[in-house]
RNA sequence: GCGGAGUUGGUCUAGCCUGGUUAGGAUGUCAGCCCCCCAAGCUGAAGGUCGCGGGUUCAAAUCCCGCACUCCGCACCA
């Protein structure tokens, strides 16, 4: 065949922009990389992908749904970690124009370098001359910060400085303290967040793989660490994913291990059970897809690779024609991270309270502060002084005061007969406690391109998209079997009644029945109801399955029954 | 960012080296004819500032320069 070197995702790419799934966007000016605009069958698919994980992340376990500003000011995202590890310091070699991380190339010859290094400092300190390329051994550098994330300015004289979110989560964990209210203190609490998120890619080639502007649906589960048990696990703790953990993706080794939920977290290869149930979900998902399971993995990223918030983090791969291994959904497991730095920078509690089945009785330190000796010593500082010593822990107050016989506090020195310890014992109904989180992760986009690419098949020359009747943009295609005698008013006829029963129908009579039902495989359409003669004579139609070309007659009356049967999701 | 290749109606492409009349074809789309089931046929129509900008020339899709984008390698991808 003439086609034979072009590849399936060229074809599939072709098909997308032609029938107005998606393709590279602002094309009149020349087009701009790592942005796509969606076309009518596009959002669609886009949206049922979407209906569809709803239905198997959110609704199912009765989680929460929220949606949070696309940006934020920097504080957040100070916050997150983000502008420390998003920002980074690149130095080019000005000869042959290679770029390197220069914290990385500083620290391979064992330099001085400080968290907050400055652009500057960084530059001087990376062009004292030994410092040499690895690519050609120059040893002339300049040096920028690198950043990833998409930089804005808020208010009309741009007062403030933001960012883009890069991830949805972000939002989740500055709303938290309201959500977790609105939801009536419930624990585990899961929170999903389904929107755009933005990451300024350096080179973002590969179409809709790796988008500057892309979807995201995150859950953030929070848990209470000491009952880290997922309740639903029984319901999958005997499946079996395909799986790469750390010590094989070191060795390189690419054929993953098969295991059981069960065995993988007992040997400790998945971390945490809300991890597990969420990748054993997450496979489910991808076959609903239309993604066979041997064409998925889960990738362990390694400790170096992970992002800075990560303590586990498993990557949920599909194989592509063309980019081979993508991963499709991340599934990280936070710990309290995120929420323990949003609570340090705001000052506000993040933390929350459970009532204890029981009240214990505990020790802890109580700090007897000598309010007259801190006034009659510095009675102009007094009220700084106490704000400052009830910030602090006892036990922290008292380490110093052991250590050096005195306490430091706004630049004065406490004399120790100012704060008197004692050791106290109470009865406690409630515990404290910073939830902690595991995060699925998807990358709508991705998951969109993979579903076409397992869908995507040639019979006879021509393309049929075998996408899965519940995803299927448009469900049903109704024809006049011949444009004449009547024929085209029945269809019309039966088109509005599928309709207005809320099936996505499209009507078509141009060109031969032949050319139609090749129109309509092309976009996954999966059923063809054709209207005949004999429809006139006892108001039968033929439905015809797009996979399969046979044809099956029945009455109009009972048709969108039949339909709607046909189209609806069974569950996994 | 670097190196290489490329960008021509909706789609796929010929033409470029060797500058020269209305940029050719296929397919698709639309209208009409025909048509009782898988891209059939016939007739007709619409659709292109040849990626963008500049230069050379009497004359540029064609030669030169810059830029954007795409693909392949390298680097980057929290």
């Amino acid at each position: 065949m003439e086609s034979k070197r072009e590849s399936k995702a060229d074809k599939l790419a072709e098909l997308a922009r032609r029938r107005g799934f998606f393709w590279q966007a602002l094309e009149i000016y020349g087009g701009v990389g790592g942005f796509v605009s969606f076309g009518e069958l596009g959002v669609k698919l886009k949206d049922k992908t979407i209906r569809l994980w709803r239905d198997y992340f959110i609704h199912r376990h009765n989680f929460t749904e929220v949606d949070t500003p696309l940006i934020s000011p920097y504080v957040v995202f100070e916050a997150s970690g983000h502008v420390g590890s998003f920002k980074d310091p690149m130095a080019e070699c000005l000869k042959c124009h290679k770029k390197f991380r220069a914290d990385h190339l500083l620290m391979e010859y064992n330099r001085q370098i400080s968290e907050g290094m400055s652009i500057e400092d960084t530059e001087k300190e990376i062009n004292k001359g030994d410092v040499k390329c690895p690519e050609c051994g120059n040893t002339k550098w300049s040096v920028r910060h690198f950043l990833t994330m998409f930089e804005t300015t808020i208010g009309p004289y741009s007062e403030s400085e933001g960012f883009m979110r890069p991830e949805t989560a972000q939002g989740i964990f500055t709303e938290f303290k309201r959500i977790y209210e609105i939801s009536r203190g419930k624990m585990p609490l899961g929170v999903a967040q389904i929107g755009k998120a933005f990451r300024n890619e350096i080179s973002p080639r590969q179409g809709v793989i790796r988008l500057r502007e892309f979807s995201m649906m995150e859950i953030e589960l929070f848990f209470d660490p000491l009952n880290p048990k997922c309740p639903l696990l029984n319901q999958v703790e005997n499946e079996e994913l395909r799986i790469l953990p750390e010590d094989l993706v070191e060795k390189g080794i690419e054929e993953p291990l098969i295991i059981s939920v069960k065995d993988a977290l007992s040997k400790g290869i998945i971390k945490q059970e809300w991890l597990a149930y969420f990748m054993v979900l997450s496979k489910k998902f991808a076959i609903k897809l239309g993604i066979p399971e041997d064409k998925q993995r889960f990738h362990a990223k390694l400790p170096s690779e992970r992002a800075h918030y990560s303590a586990q983090t498993y990557d949920h791969e599909v194989l592509l024609d063309k980019f081979g291994w993508v991963e499709v959904a991340g599934h990280a497991y936070r710990t309290d991270y995120d929420l323990s730095s949003h609570m340090k920078k705001s000052a506000v509690d993040l933390s929350i309270s459970v009532q204890l089945e029981e009240p214990i009785r505990v020790k802890h330190l109580k700090m007897n502060i000598n309010a007259k000796k801190i006034g009659e010593n510095f009675p102009d500082k007094f009220n700084d002084i106490m704000k400052r010593l009830k910030e602090m822990s006892p036990e922290d107050a008292k380490r110093e005061i052991d250590n050096s016989g005195a306490i430091m506090v706004e630049g004065l020195k406490l004399p120790k007969e100012a704060i008197e310890f004692v050791d106290t014992e109470e009865e406690v109904k409630v515990r404290r406690f910073i939830p902690h989180v595991v995060e699925p992760s998807f990358g709508i986009e991705r998951l969109v391109y993979a579903t076409l690419e397992h869908a995507y098949s040639e019979k006879e020359d021509r393309a049929i998209l075998k996408i899965p009747p519940y995803l299927a943009p448009i469900q049903a295609a109704v024809f006049p079997l011949v444009s004449k005698d009547k024929l085209q008013e029945k269809s019309i006829a039966v088109w509005e009644d599928l309709r207005r029963k809320g099936i996505d129908a499209i009507y078509d009579d141009s060109g031969s029945i032949g050319r139609r039902y090749a129109r309509a495989d092309e976009i996954g359409v999966p059923f063809a109801i054709t209207i005949d003669y004999q429809t006139l004579d006892d108001d039968t139609v033929t439905i015809r399955d797009r996979d399969t070309w046979k044809q099956k007659r029945l009455t109009i009356k009972d048709l969108p029954d039949h339909l709607l049967g046909l189209l609806r999701s069974s569950d996994p």
